[in-house]
DNA sequence: CCCTTTCTGTATCGATGACTACATAAAAGA
DNA sequence: TCTTTTATGTAGTCATCGATACAGAAAGGG
């Protein structure tokens, strides 16, 4: 059961994990080997050996971060009981490790690989696929929100997927920018006021009234 | 008033346009020097000549989008006639941009250069300088909007704006994930139903019913 | 004409990119 | 102990990175 030669001298999970927040940091082409190697504290052939390379390293440290900071959306989109519940639970969750001071800003599905050159296409389109799996995700919860009775028949369901997604992707960015979490609780807020049947006269960005259902928890 | 020596063999205006596409397709730490020259059609020496380097070029780069395809957003919040006239046209003019077939898909300010490697770090200042530049004329246009009377004393600038602004950004991310005109006017719409004081008890997403201003127009 | 100035193409520069050859070290199996 | 297997550290590989040295070409000024 104990592999036959010289045990690794490193801890591979670490490893991976510092891969990732520099990944995460710096983008796929903004970091070398040398950063990785740095941060991973090994040298270049342990690396190759553990991992196979930088794209597969690349590839590994996504996937980790999908069961980490990552999570939350699957998460919420599969547990909340409500679609809605499930939509502001999946930004104000997202909005919260966004900003965590302990890792870098943002998400790195969204900005590790927003364009690259033709050599790196590989790594844009598995990104680019994660970020599909995200939408589909969401166009999921919505529908079945439908099916439910929670959302309306007329609910044009692929929209408002678009656009709860385009809400998660551009929180990245303003994180990634410098805004707080109290800049990104009033981007949700406000995003959350246009739910479908939200009976708003006024709504999260002016004097709240008649929201039919009430805020998350955001601390 | 002729320059002295050999005059320049090549159009300096294009040669930064071709620039400009690679670019905004590419990111800065994606395009290399091979791919510039390439793209303009000159060597080495005489883009170092001409424009004093990559970085310098890349900056030229994104001064001449600000005044041809990033130009939908200031001349919006500059000549609309309401803050959400200017709001709605903002993000439809940029819709429109970002789909185009002749260029790269999406803007260039948010797509070219979201993460970095340190060494290129004023790069990516730099645009983070541009974006914060749109956060302020929106705030600004909004702010507008309030002593105008168009929008209450009770709506929270600082927030309205970072909704919008994440839109924007938002949109970049899709339309260069493949969402095209129609996706992206369905999520403007969505994103214009929670404009204060919209009073709709079933939005854009669902049967549209009581906006209190028309759509513009989207094609 | 010559001189100066500026641009152009070739052919690099040193530095760094991702990646690996190789000898050695550390374990299990015999 | 001896062999096999795998991991490690040193020291490289070749390709490409951004940036230039240099010689010649194309203009104006004299």
């Amino acid at each position: 059961m104990s592999p036959r030669g010289r045990p690794r001298a490193f801890d591979r999970e670490h490893a991976l994990t510092q891969a990732m927040f520099v990944f995460w940091e710096r983008g796929y082409e903004g970091t070398s080997l040398a950063d990785l190697t740095g941060a991973m504290g090994i040298n270049p052939p342990s690396l190759y050996a553990a991992f196979g390379g930088k794209e597969a390293l690349f590839c590994e440290a996504v996937e980790r971060y999908g069961e980490t900071y990552g999570s939350y959306t699957p998460r919420a989109l599969r547990e909340e009981p409500t679609a809605r519940a499930a939509i502001e639970a999946m930004l104000r969750d997202n909005a919260h490790t966004y900003v965590d001071p302990e890792h870098p800003t943002g998400c790195m599905v969204v900005l590790a690989a927003t364009n690259c050159s033709p050599a790196n296409r590989d790594v844009c389109d598995h990104l680019k696929a994660q970020r599909e799996e995200v939408r589909e995700l969401i166009r999921a919860r919505l529908h079945r929100g439908v099916e439910e009775g929670e959302l309306a028949r007329t609910v044009d369901v692929e929209a408002l997927g678009a656009y709860y997604a385009t809400i998660l992707f551009g929180l990245s960015m303003q994180a990634r920018d410098g805004v707080g979490l109290p800049g990104l609780t009033a981007i949700i807020d406000a995003a959350m006021s246009c739910w479908p049947g939200a009976k708003a006269t006024e709504n999260a960005t002016g004097a709240a009234s008649e929201m039919d259902t009430a805020p998350v928890a955001s601390s």
